[in-house]
DNA sequence: CATGTATAAAACCAATAGGTTATGAAACGA
DNA sequence: TCGTTTCATAACCTATTGGTTTTATACATG
């Protein structure tokens, strides 16, 4: 039930894209460059932080390959990769099927709770 | 475009799971309990490592909410957890739109470098 | 009751993470 | 050429991580 085709993660991968998600700054870094690339600058700006800890940070997600850099005179603008993210989906909808089927019994259970009140196994 | 219905995760929750996703005997561990309840010494097996390093992956899996520990005399019989799973992919799934729309315009390339040849923009 | 088994807790250690300030380097603009 | 902007690098600090060995605890069993 996996609609691949391409390719998977290293556990090295794993480990890299895990650890840069596992950070708030970071997550927040991601979720900014959805709306297209930006400066170190532009990224530092919503943080009470200094730059060299926010560059630290893009190095993270550089390492991990989220991130991408490019070139534009003395801006490093950076820009967000997809393939990490797919990689680390895939690896987490192997679990779908488990927690569905959890889901499906607290749903149940629920079910039963609310519905059967004193119609049920008492 | 989300098929959602259940809470979302906070961010603490997301920092404790990624931590405890990005290391890859935790990422062992949860792929063993998959298959259903287990003590400390049946997981700690494979591993070339000592028990009480189990014990602390096991407490790090337990303080994300990815493991539930329950009691069978002087065991702590170990079972996957699947909220946190589910919030992680939750949080992934955001994503999805944006990485799929990347690889649609790699195929558009490689596409355009197949077929095209000498047929395209030169 | 004595011993073995399963696990946790403590003390320790080296390496990494996440922040800081200070400095350096590359490119631009006047 | 000089100053400014943008960013990286270095040096430093503290807290956390991931491992170790040793010790303690709790239960089961002969």
């Amino acid at each position: 039930m996996k609609r691949n085709g391409y390719l998977n993660a290293t556990p090295e991968r794993l480990d890299a894209t895990f650890t840069a998600l596992a950070d708030p700054t970071r997550r927040a870094i991601l979720a900014r460059l959805v709306a297209g690339e930006a400066t170190v600058t532009e990224l530092a700006a919503p943080f009470d932080m200094s730059q060299p800890a926010i560059s630290k940070h893009l190095k993270v997600l550089e390492r991990a390959g989220l991130v991408s850099r490019g070139r534009d005179a003395q801006r490093r603008p950076c820009r967000l990769e997809a393939r990490p993210l797919r990689e680390a989906t895939d690896w987490l909808e192997n679990y779908r099927d488990y927690w569905e089927e959890s889901y499906q019994r607290l749903d149940a259970l629920l079910d039963e709770l609310k519905t059967g009140e004193g119609t049920s196994t008492e």
